[in-house]
DNA sequence: TTGTACGCGTTATCAT
DNA sequence: ATGATAACGCGTACAA
């Protein structure tokens, strides 16, 4: 007598409803289909039936007839993290458009669970598409098999196809718009999974390129966090308290910064200045608003959704870049 | 080398791969599967051949044969208000717990959409749940036969299984918060879609309850963006400049109430306090962070899911109701 | 207008 | 270890 919790209910076929209603299954699917060579009467009398025991036709069987349903699996790194929301809206809105399914993924970050994430999607999606924190889980990707259109590779994506941000070109203005102002002595405060990250490879050349005061022990990483930030600010003046400016790997992080700034008395941007990365819309909230790099987040989703069109018709598709601009707001 | 053809629109099935690979169908399958009763060499030889063709198994196909995969259809208003990221945290983590996929449906709050998404969703997922704007939406879903677990009616949900916010308790400790500082003329900033909505009518019952100085115009409806609420307070003050302090609808239009105020001038909470409502996360960053009616929305999420599993297995779930907690922080 | 028969791609069962 | 055959639930020529 003992029923399983997890025990569903077993649905009621095509068949059940033909039964019910004293039909054959055909007319049955007419009738839930809205087909036209059906009397109306014994539609009302299906319909009836089908209702009363709860029929739903069965995806599964409609799919395999019908290959006209695409599911795309996006994968995200941690949706509690307003950079993701932003990125869904704009897959979300492309798919929309394709009339496309999304399933949703998030990773938390941690290796294991892309890898396991990108076996499902193999398993229940038709082409992925997002953030994934290495060349390797990449590699397992294309062993599934599974068109994927990498976003964002902090890491050097190399031939992957997806959307790329040149992040070395907006760290740039970044530190090009501190050096202007007149630092010298600049911090970074890094929130890469690895230590290969662009960012922070890019954030060194730009700084020895400009012949900066900025060595390896000026990047202190962090997690991804506003707390993360605030700590990590601190750590940054407490080893070089000569420094006066900082670059943040994303705008939570920045946000953080400032926030640790403004606990310890320091006035940002009078005495210190804050840029962060994403130009995400919650840096504005903020006092001072958060001058960040800004990256147009949304159209990377519908061009990784573009990208992941063009996999899915078996063609490579072009690569494409975003390029960053800088949004100067009050914190530097 | 190993060129795809572009020609070929349709996948490879498991038939192409076995005559490649000089094998039964069913040798394919126990080699893709991972199955033991299979020589090593003729394993590799099939998959070879799989890798060759690009060949993944129809996910329909196999749905059809094991009744294993559960997908979850979430439907949010829009995922550029981050409640609902927050929210899909929640159901995203409970629905990995059970190993059901999650698909995604942004509705824009607009009636017409969340119908669409309601009838898409019947046909790609085994249960849903979410937020509709009104009653009426809910029977469409009825109608199609979809289990759907309903979160947050503002409307009155009255059977319908799901998720319930204890909204006019919430509301209640917002205004006698209010009151017990002394302020006894209080607007709202409503962002409801109808006017039914239970924010707004729990604001005025106990406005009235209160013996408060408030009436039907005190409240001010707006689109719920930062902007909505600078704009709305504005409005509001300047059709009553008595008015000493505001309720809003949620978080967002309080930051933009208290962005409103700063703008001209008036201090929070010295001058004009304001409270929110769901307590998000964001409402800590501004300046002075935003007292709230905290909403543990995660757990709603959860709940939601917990809900879809009984709808799923033929029963009927409790009904559940979140009660939210006053949390007082600096704008009131 | 309604019913019959077959195919969609996969896995399970049973036989070899 | 491998293969033949039968489901799974639905849509659709084709026949009635």
């Amino acid at each position: 007598m003992n029923v399983t919790p997890e025990s569903r209910v077993k649905r009621a076929t095509i068949e059940d409803v033909a039964k019910l209603a004293g039909v054959s299954r055909q007319t049955v699917s007419r009738a839930v289909n809205d087909k036209a060579e059906i009397d109306a009467e014994t539609k009302r009398r299906v319909l009836d039936a089908a209702r009363s025991l709860n029929y739903r036709p069965s995806r599964f069987a409609r799919g395999l007839i019908r290959q006209d349903t695409t599911t795309l699996g996006l994968i995200i790194s941690d949706i509690g993290n307003p950079f993701f929301p932003e990125l869904a809206s704009g897959v979300l809105r492309a798919a929309q458009a394709r009339d496309w399914q999304v399933v949703l993924y998030d990773t938390g970050e941690d290796p294991e669970r892309e890898v396991l994430a990108l076996s499902t999607l193999a398993a229940q999606a038709d082409v992925g598409a997002g953030f994934l924190t290495s060349p390797e889980v990449f590699a397992h990707a294309e062993r599934l098999g599974v068109p994927f259109a990498v976003l964002d590779p902090g890491w050097d994506a190399g031939a992957a196809p997806g959307v790329g941000i040149d992040i070395a070109g907006g760290v740039r203005l970044a530190v090009r718009h501190l050096a202007a102002a007149g630092h010298r002595r600049i911090g970074m405060i890094d929130g890469a999974a690895g230590p290969h990250d662009k960012r922070r490879t890019s954030f060194l050349a730009v700084a020895e390129e400009l012949r900066l005061d900025v060595g390896e022990d000026d990047v202190q990483s962090a997690p991804r966090s506003v707390e993360g930030g605030a700590e990590a600010i601190g750590v940054l003046r407490a080893r070089k308290p000569e420094i006066t400016a900082v670059f943040a790997y994303n705008d939570i992080l920045a946000v953080g910064a400032v926030r640790g700034l403004k606990a310890a008395g320091v006035r940002v941007p009078e005495d210190f200045a804050v840029v962060g990365f994403d130009g995400l819309p919650l840096g504005e909230l903020v006092e001072p608003p958060i001058t960040s790099v800004y990256v147009d987040i949304r159209r990377m989703g519908e061009l990784a959704v573009a990208a992941a069109a063009e996999l899915l018709a078996g063609r490579t598709p072009e690569p494409v870049v975003v390029s960053p601009e800088l949004r100067v707001r009050g914190s530097a």
